[in-house]
DNA sequence: ACATCATAGTTGACGCTGCCTACATTCGAG
DNA sequence: CTCGAATGTAGGCAGCGTCAACTATGATGT
């Protein structure tokens, strides 16, 4: 394919080479001119969709966020019983956290800045959502004490995120990480239940 | 005071120089240069103390990781009843993270490095274990219910380090924060408590 | 079909950064 | 008192993000 002057679709690939490099060598690793030269544009042709290195971090966030409540909705979404989507919601937060360690960094790691857009707080509002929307679903099947679902959806989501950070910074050891979760998962399930 | 050609303690200086940029302007507007012209030392000094930034970050998260070991279980030691510490210990982190929030990110997103230095490790490992001391406490006072205390200890440092995480990154909104700390404490005491 | 014009790209420059090497000063041990 | 190690300085390098000025492209209205 010969270069054309018009890339076609520079932003997308923008964002798909930025994710790259922070998969393969982190945050600080993101260079916008080795990533336009990569693409083989100058090393200005960035500026014509983010205006700065920040927003195209932004938009990687959102893009995490994204995703992050999508797989976890489907997860939550599925058929079966209530502590086995449960359990699968929790995996595939460790698993996003894990794969994607420098992105989750970027996701949570923008917020304290006075100017954090607010597309991205939002994005972050609708992943407390997703995990609100399933202790109303446990409540629903009797299988999570009645009562404010988000007041536990608060404990449930600050266990999951805390065990993602900690899993995706390396403090928890890869081994054995999964009997680890699979132990927090049901001592969260026993920690909601309704009582007896 | 006339500017020495020895500083004295040039380290120190750097560490707190370092510190009080983070706390004002994040880790990324941290400069080695502007660090060593504020501190009054040539741009080439810091490195006889620092072989990198990395380096000087590192040392900065350790002693974060000591501070915040030492808040921790400063409050975890004092005399009262469980429940109290329990919860000092918790309002201990949460400070932390509010007040130091670019550092706790030092802290944890250094992690994922290949080349952490040990001593990094050891200090998080540390930290877990002054919560691991919280739980066997709790149970030799059986106020928390007995088996594995590492597993027990696991859903409350996860809970705790995601709450201080989310509320760093502004996620959780600070109106209301205190209140919902409150009730997460209240929910693990009751999720940890022994049976009846 | 063609002029026009916003959009999307280029080039070049600026100041800043981290880091390196070579050199200077100071301190402390013998 | 001397001499080496520790600590600081000076200068240079390449890479970075950002900005301003310029240029090619392709869609639009007549």
């Amino acid at each position: 394919m010969a270069p054309r002057y018009h890339h076609g679709d520079l932003r997308a690939a923008l964002l798909d080479g930025a994710l790259e490099m922070l998969r393969e060598r982190g945050v600080e690793a993101l260079s916008l001119r080795e990533l336009a030269r990569e693409i083989g544009v100058s090393h200005a042709a960035p500026s014509r969709h983010f205006k700065d290195k920040r927003a195209l971090l932004d938009a990687l966030a959102l893009k995490g966020f994204q995703r992050l409540s999508e797989v976890m909705a489907e997860a939550i979404g599925r058929r079966g019983a209530f502590s086995t989507r449960f359990r699968a919601t929790a995996a595939a937060y460790v698993d996003f956290a894990v794969k994607d360690a420098a992105l989750l960094d970027v996701m949570y790691t923008n917020k304290h800045a006075p100017d954090v857009p607010a597309e991205l707080l939002e994005a972050g509002m609708r992943l407390g959502e997703v995990v609100l929307g399933m202790i109303v679903d446990g409540q629903r099947a009797g299988k999570v004490r009645s009562g404010d679902p988000t007041r536990v959806s608060m404990l449930i989501l600050t266990s999951l995120h805390g065990f993602a950070s900690l899993r995706a910074s390396g403090m928890l050891p890869a081994e054995g990480a999964d009997k680890a979760l699979d132990a927090l998962v049901s001592d969260l399930a026993r920690a909601i239940r309704p009582e007896a």
